[in-house]
Parts: structure tokens; sequence; C-alpha cells
DNA sequence: ACAAGATATGTAATCGATTACACCAACTGG
DNA sequence: CCAGTTGGTGTAATCGATTACATATCTTGT
């Protein structure tokens, strides 16, 4: 086992209390220029690092806070955790990270990562939280240090960041427009999902406004990935009528559907055009002829932080 | 803030002293049926749920491990993350995450998170950290609760859970020498990557031991990146005499290379075979004429953890 | 010169779980 | 019948930092 020093330990070294050290180190202000001195001094020498088990118990924080993602191994979420983490990283906090199934798997309760002071709030990047486990934090009294961020769950109280989802959508139809599109198809994402939704309604809503025509059949419910757009471009080759632009709710979906449409040769954009939703670097980089409604997911994450930030330090205000 | 029940509360309930209920807890077998009953009953009655701050100040452990990315946005990760966090949850360890940049910034030493009880141990995944860095890990006494994961430092002790790499490319040549190749190429990562090292003499190697014919400019330096693909697809377009074959250090090469030819009007496999290195999801999916050599990710990211945990239970062994 | 305040520091209780040690009762074997 | 063992439980010290409160010293204004 390796020895630290203590605060004891350099509290000797300085000839001074503990009382002084842990001053000297929290709040410089208060404590003398000589004394200031001495006790870095004393710090130096014995090597002293704090033991932040010994300040959580004390204090009863732990200075640090849990993003809960749905499913690790999907990269769509990395950049919002290191949105997260470097603004953290920042502000001396630590990043847990925990997956719904495994949370799930593991029979243990979200909440008690608030209860056991083991983080002082939550990220949940996850809108397909079991109903049974949102309601369970809806109702505790540590429901203000969690928020969401990306997703959302609809009905509830706690706040989250959003990319614009609405808006999205809006300036993806526009765009379309604006090339001369007058039939505009849609592929969704996963039927129930909030971000699907919101995308969906706001289509239908801004081809209304400009007038176009939508056929029922030119919506095609998808569910985010890859196959799911090569299956719309089967369907899309199938019409008789063919729109001339589709609007995919995510890149996945629109780059699946490129490479349907190479395979069958038809070619982006001169046969149809496509714009995606996220922009993903790698879609960036591979397919040229997509555009996509960029989502600086690395903002949100450190949106999602200060906000999650305020709350803790601030636990009585309601930041409406 | 929320008061919620301490041992002492239990035990009041239960009508024994705080050290029946915390052995009771932590160690049922050596408390007597009827205390075990009553002691569950009043943990459910007060809704005692453990202080882990209190726990880890007490014990000198965090329950808890620390995995350094080198970026967090690379998706590379995500899979062997997701066999840590699961074989860590399985545990009850909880998983935290820093990234090397992060750490840089914000002055903080890596092996501060040992020393301040932050963390029972770390899990590496950037080969190419600050050797001043490695320096300092390598020499500190609590060195032996660090490993290293798919990346490694080359002249270090740590231990590290490798995937295949010298295997890897030698399947690699291999299968395309029996897909009657003769002239083979290959695109390597960074320059001083220990995996794109690795790699590339393994390629050589067995390109020897085959007796395959290798012209120095065959070995194309790229970095990883889909960029350094298209680039190399560029320059094999040049070469007077093509390879008919291409090995590429990894699957993002691969994927830049073919989609640059593809660019150009040529087919893959038709005009060159290529195999890639990762087996990446998105790969897998989206470019079908892509062979790959498996990296099993999940099973990297397990063993390390697992490996890791064997040290920090057992910190005397040495584990060779 | 002295009350009142400001400034600096020390004393000691505290956070909540763990565990060495002590203790007692019940049982065992000779 | 008693020494020795076993099993179960309680007492109290402990981990190391924080902080309310007490105390001491120094200013400052009148």
């Amino acid at each position: 086992m390796v020895k630290t020093s203590t605060l004891q330990d350099v509290a000797r070294v300085a000839n001074v209390s503990t009382a002084t050290v842990s001053r000297t180190l929290s709040n410089p202000d208060v404590v003398s220029e000589s004394t200031r001195r001495r006790v870095s001094e004393a710090v130096k020498v014995t090597g002293y690092r704090i033991n932040r088990a010994a300040r959580n118990l004390r204090t009863q924080r732990s200075y640090s806070v849990l993003v809960l993602l749905p499913d690790l191994a999907n990269p769509f979420f990395s950049t919002i955790l290191e949105g997260i983490s470097s603004h953290l990283s920042h502000e001396g906090y630590s990043l847990l990270i925990a997956s719904t199934k495994q949370i799930h798997e593991s029979g243990e309760r979200l909440i008690d990562y608030l209860d056991d002071v083991r983080a002082d709030g939550i990220i949940i990047l996850d809108g397909s939280l079991d109903s049974q486990v949102v309601k369970m934090l809806k109702d505790a009294p540590q429901a203000n240090r969690i928020l969401f961020a990306c997703e959302w769950i609809e009905g509830t109280k706690f706040p989250s960041v959003r990319c614009q989802n609405r808006n999205g959508a809006r300036t993806a139809v526009r765009h379309l427009y604006e090339l001369d599109h007058r039939k505009i198809a849609h592929v969704t994402g996963p039927k129930e999902n909030v971000l699907s939704i919101t995308r969906k309604e706001a289509f239908i809503k801004e081809m209304a406004q400009l007038n176009l025509v939508l056929k029922p059949e030119w919506i095609m419910t998808g569910d985010f990935s890859l196959a799911a757009g090569c299956l719309a471009a089967k369907t899309w080759i199938e019409f008789k009528e063919r729109p001339t632009a589709v609007f995919c709710a995510s890149d996945q979906l629109a780059i699946g559907f490129i490479s349907e449409l190479s395979r069958h040769n038809f070619k982006v954009p001169r046969d149809i055009s496509v714009i995606g939703f996220d922009d993903i670097d790698f879609a960036e980089q591979f397919i040229p002829p997509l555009t996509s409604i960029r989502q600086d997911r690395l903002m949100i994450g450190e949106t999602a932080s200060k906000m999650l930030m305020a709350r803790i330090i601030n636990p009585h205000d309601d930041h409406t």
C-alpha cells in the first residue's frame, strides 16, 4: 500500500493547524500571505495530494457527473461525450459513464448514483428509458440534478438540451425547395423516437407551408440505420412517381440510401438530392454528395454540462 | 438536501449494532439467520442505501476504474469501452472516463487518480502518451494497477491487452495469396504508432515468407484516416505496375481507398482486392467488397478489465 | 485609551462505514 | 465438570478533510 501524506502531515510541517491548511487550499484569500507561503511550501515537500474520498464524505459531494447512454458502442454519442467531458474536466469534475443496458442488467437503480454520493448529477442521452425508471426519477427529490441531452422524454419536467430538430427539418425542406425540388420524400427514424417524431412533424408542416404535395407513401419509416436507408432506397426505386429529393432523419439513413442507389446505378445528385441529419464526421468525409443538417454535438454536450453544473451548485433555483 | 438513512438508522431499527449491520451487508455468512432477517427487514423499511464516500474513505478504495482515451470523439474506442464497462458494472465497479488531451490541459497528473482514491486502477487506450507522463507512471509505486489495451508503449513493463496484430497481418497476406494475388501493397497507419509498425513488420515478413516481390513504393505511409486511404488510392493509380491487392492497416484507410478508386471508375474487387483491419461495424455494413481482419474489441475491453481487476484485488501478485 | 469590528488561526466535532478486539454464550471432548 | 473451541455480537477507533465556533491579535474611530 502506498502511503500518501495527509493534511495532518502538511499541518505539522507548516506548523499550523489542519484547519488552516484546508483553508489555504480551498480558500486562499482568508489566510495571511505568510501562512499561505509556508503551507504551499509544506505541500510541496510532503507531496501532499488531497484524498477525495475524505472530502467527498465530509462535503457529501462527489465532484463527478454520471452520463447515461443507451449503448456505449454507438459512435453517435462520442462527440457529445467529448463536449461534456471537456467542460467537466475544466471545472475539476470527473466523468462517470454507464449504459442503460448495464444499469438494467445489474439491477441497480439510477437514482442510487445520486443517493450514495457517487455522482452529483446525471445527464441522460437516452430518450427511450423504461417508463418505470422515468417515473421513479421524476418523483425523486433529487430530480433537479438530472437532465436530458439530445433526446428527451415527452411529458416530464426534466430540462433537456436539444439540437434544432424542428428548425433543422425546416431548413432541410427549404434548402431542397430552393434547389427547385417540388416532390420531396422523407425517411424517418424509429417510430416512437422523439427525434423522429419531431423531425417528421416539422417536415410535414414545412411541406404544407410551401404548398407542396406530399403523398403519404413518400414518408418512409426507418430506424436511423444504414440498413433502413437501403430499404428506403429500394422503395423509392419502385415508386411510379419518384420524388426528386429526400430528407433523411439521420446521416446513417442517408448513406444507406445513397449507397443502395449507387448499387442500382442511380447517381446522387443527378437522379435525386439527398439531405441527412446529424453531420457525422464519417459521412462528411466519405459521401461528398451528402448534405447534412449540422448538429453541433460538442456544443450540446458542453451546454448540458454547464446547465447541470449550475443546478448542482445552486440546487434551489428552478432555472426556468 | 435529501436525507438518506445511514447504517446507524438501520442498526437502531433492527436493534443491533452498526457492526452487525455492516457485516450482514458485506459478509452475510458470519451473522445468524435471525439477525440477517431482522437486518434485511430494517434495510427495507429505512430505505437504506450505502454511502459510497464513507466506504471509500474507510477502505481506501473507490470501486471504480479510470479509462484514458486519446480522444473521446473517436468512435474506434467505443466498443472497447463497452467491453470494459460491461465487465466493470458486472463486478459492481464504476467507470470513469478521461481523455489524454483534457488531463494534459487541466494540468492534472494521471497518477493522482490512484493517489486520491478516485480510481483503483487505470486502463490506457493511448499508445502515444507523452514520454514524460509514461516515465512518471512507470516509476510510481502504483504502477501495477495500470495497464494498456489495444495500444501499448514499447519498452515499458506495463501489461497490455492486444489484438492479434502480427497474426492479423499474416492472415491478411495469406488470404490474398490464396486468392492468387502475387503483387500486394500495404497502406500503413501513422509512422510512429506501435500498431502500424507491428502490422507493417508482420506484412513484410509474411511477404518474404511467401517469396513475393515487394517493391518499396508499394508500402504507402498513411495515418489510419479516410483521407490517407484516398491518397494511397491516387498513388496506386499512378503506379506503372499496379499491385493487384492491398492490405490496409485500418478499415478507415480501406474505405477511403475503395471510395477514391470508385470515383476514378475502378471497381473492387474487379480491379483490386482490398483488405482492411479492425472490422468496424460501419465498414462491414457499408462496403460489402471490404474484407477485414476482425478485432474483437468487446473482448479486448473485457479482458483488460478482468486483468486489471485481478491486479487490484491481489496487488502483490505480479501476474506474469 | 478603549469599545467595536476585522482578521487570522486553532480546537474539535463531524461525515458514515469498516473492522480489530473484546466479550459472552453455547457446545465439545476428555 | 472444566478447559478449549466456536459462533455471534458489541464497543470504539479509524479513515482524512471540512467547518462552526471560539479565541487571540490587530485596527480604527472617537
